[in-house]
RNA sequence: GGUGAAAUGGCCGAGUGGUUUAAGGCGCUCCUCUGCUAAGGGAGUAUGUUUAUACAUCGAGGGUUCGAAUCCCUCUUUCACCGCCA
C-alpha cells in the first residue's frame, strides 16, 4: 500500500526538483485531487457522524413506545447512508486518480546527478585495467560458442523462440563458476546469501518502481491454471523478490546495515532493444544476474552505495577485466533510482564498453512503497535502499571469452574461477568436454 | 485438486445485531508498598486521517440494516485430513 502522506509530503517538498526530472509532471493536478480527496473525506464523516447518532437514539428508544418516531429517524438515516455510499464512491475514484498520479512521479535525483537526456550527458569517473593489446584477431563468443557448438541459438529458437540461449560443456561450466565464484565473494563481504521466488505478485513491482511505467518490459502471466490466482509475473530482476522482503516491516536500528545477495534468473520482454549491443548472449529474454540489496541508514546511503559499487568493481579486479564507472544522468537513471553508478568493461569486439552493473541508490523511493522503516529516538526513520548488480553473468562470459584469448579462440580461464571449473584451465579446441553431438 | 475448520490489538483470547466506546489474561512502561528474592497495589499501553469532546480500522472487498466484529456473497490466507507430486 502506497503510504501516501509521506509521498504527498515530498511532492509538496520538491516540486521543482521533481519536475526537473518529470518535466511533465502536473502538480496542479495532484494538488486539486488532493483537496478533493481531504474535503470529500471531511464530508463523509460529518454524515457519518449525524448518521451514528440517529442510530443511537433509536436504540435507547422503547420500541412500542416509540414506534413513529423511530420511523421517521429510520427514513432519515436511510438517506444519509444512501449520500454517504455516493460519496464514497466519488472518494473511491478520486483517491484511485491520486494515487495514479503518485505512482507515476520517479524519484527526485541527488544534487550531484548530472541533468541530462542522452549518454553523452553521464560523467565518466574513472577507468581501471589495461586494454588489452591483441597480436590476432579475437573471435566473437558467438563465433567461438558456434565452433565449439557450446553456445546454440538455433536450438533455443526451436525451444522458446529468439533471444534465448542454450549453453553447453565447458562454456556452461565457466557460466556457472562466475556466478559461484560471485556469490561467494559477497557472501565473504557480509552479504546473505537468499533464494527468492522467480514468480511474484505484479503488485510488487508498484514497489520497486517496474510498475507502472515499465509494463513493456516485464512478462506477465496468464491465468491458463488454478495454480495462478492472481496478477503474476516473472522477476526482471531478484531487487523485485529481495526489497519485497520488507513489506510492512519494522526493522531494528540494530540489524543495520542489512546486506542482501542472490543470484536468480532474470526475465525481460525488452520490447524496444534494437541498435548497439545486441549480439550473441548480450541481450537476451532470460539471463542471470547476481544482485546485491543494501538496507541502510539514510544518513549512510551515499557511503552505501560506494561500498555496492566497490563490491561489483571488487569481481572484476579479480578478473582483471578493464572496467570503467560512470554517474548517469537524470534521463539514463531507473525510474526508483536517485542516483546510479553504471560499471562498465571494455569489450575488444565492440571496441566499447559494456554495462555489467548498475548500482543505485533509491533513498526513500522503495522504503516508502514496502512500508519499511526503524525506530529512531521514538520518530519513524525510512531507511535507503541500495541495490545493485555484483555482476551480470551472462555477459562477463562474454567479456571473459573475448578479452582472455591467448591466441585465435582459445581462453585462458581466470584464476579465481579455476576452483570452479574441474580442473580446467584452457577452453581450447581440441578438449573433450562430454560433448554430445 | 477434494473435504472440513479457522482469521479479533505486541501475544493469547472472549465476543451470534444496539453501554464492545473490543471483556479477561500475558507481556511491556511508569508510580507505589515491601524488600534478600518472590510477591502485592495503582496508572498507562493499537493504528491511520491538515488533529478531531470527530471519523475509520476485528484477514480483504462488496451487500443487507436506522445500526454490523456479529447476518449474507465473493476473494485471500492459515490449519487439518485425503489425493497428486520432486
Amino acid at each position: 500500500m502506497l503510504n501516501m502522506k509521506l509521498l504527498l509530503n515530498d511532492v509538496f517538498l520538491y516540486k521543482s526538483k521533481i519536475k526537473k526530472r518529470f518535466p511533465h509532471f502536473n502538480y496542479e493536478i495532484t494538488w486539486n485531487l488532493y483537496k478533493k480527496y481531504n474535503s470529500l473525506k471531511k464530508e463523509i464523516n460529518y454524515l457519518r457522524k449525524k448518521r451514528n447518532v440517529y442510530s443511537k437514539n433509536i436504540s435507547d428508544l422503547n420500541i412500542k413506545d416509540n414506534i413513529n418516531i423511530i420511523l421517521q429517524v429510520r427514513k432519515k438515516v436511510s438517506l444519509i447512508r444512501d449520500k454517504i455510499k455516493e460519496k464514497t464512491q466519488n472518494l473511491n475514484s478520486c483517491l484511485g486518480k491520486l494515487q495514479d498520479k503518485l505512482y507515476d512521479i520517479p524519484n527526485i535525483a541527488d544534487c550531484d546527478v548530472p541533468i541530462g537526456s542522452s549518454d553523452k550527458d553521464n560523467k565518466i569517473i574513472y577507468k581501471w585495467g589495461v586494454k588489452k593489446n591483441f597480436s590476432f584477431k579475437v573471435m566473437s563468443h558467438v563465433k567461438l560458442g558456434a565452433k565449439r557448438r557450446e553456445i546454440n541459438f538455433d536450438e533455443s529458437v526451436l525451444l522458446s523462440g529468439t533471444k534465448f540461449s542454450i549453453i553447453k560443456g565447458a562454456i556452461a561450466c565457466l557460466y556457472r563458476a562466475i556466478g559461484q565464484y560471485m556469490l561467494n565473494t559477497h557472501i565473504d563481504n557480509n552479504y546473505c546469501e537468499v533464494y527468492v521466488p522467480y514468480i511474484i505478485k505484479n503488485s510488487l513491482l508498484y514497489n520497486t518502481g517496474q510498475l507502472p511505467r515499465f509494463s513493456k518490459d516485464i512478462f506477465f502471466l496468464k491465468k491458463h491454471n488454478s495454480a495462478i490466482k492472481e496478477n503474476l509475473s516473472l522477476i526482471p530482476t531478484s531487487e523485485v523478490s529481495l526489497v519485497n522482503l520488507f513489506q510492512n516491516k519494522i526493522l531494528n536500528i540494530k540489524d543495520l546495515p542489512i546486506k542482501l545477495v542472490a543470484n536468480t534468473p532474470c526475465f525481460r520482454a525488452e520490447a524496444g532493444s534494437y541498435g548497439k549491443n545486441n549480439r550473441g548472449l548480450i541481450r537476451l529474454h532470460q539471463f542471470d544476474k547476481v544482485e546485491l540489496v543494501q538496507l541502510v541508514h539514510p544518513k549512510k546511503s551515499l557511503i552505501a552505495l560506494n561500498n555496492v559499487t566497490k563490491n561489483a568493481e571488487y569481481i572484476l579486479k579479480k578478473l582483471n577485466l578493464p572496467y570503467r564507472k560512470v554517474l548517469l544522468c537524470t534521463h539514463n537513471m531507473s525510474f526508483s533510482a536517485s542516483k546510479t553508478y553504471d560499471i562498465e568493461v571494455w569489450s575488444p569486439i565492440d571496441n566499447c564498453y559494456l554495462e555489467v552493473s548498475s548500482c543505485s541508490n533509491t533513498s526513500t523511493f522503495q522504503s516508502y512503497r514496502v512500508n519499511t522503516f526503524f525506530y529512531e529516538d521514538n520518530k519513524k526513520v525510512f531507511p535507503h535502499i541500495i541495490n545493485g548488480s555484483g555482476l551480470a553473468i551472462g555477459r562477463i562470459l562474454v567479456l571473459i571469452l573475448e578479452n582472455f584469448q591467448i591466441e585465435r579462440g582459445i581462453v585462458k580461464i581466470p584464476k579465481v574461477l579455476n576452483r570452479y571449473m574441474n580442473g580446467l584451465k584452457y577452453i581450447k579446441h581440441d578438449d573433450n568436454n562430454n560433448k554430445y553431438v
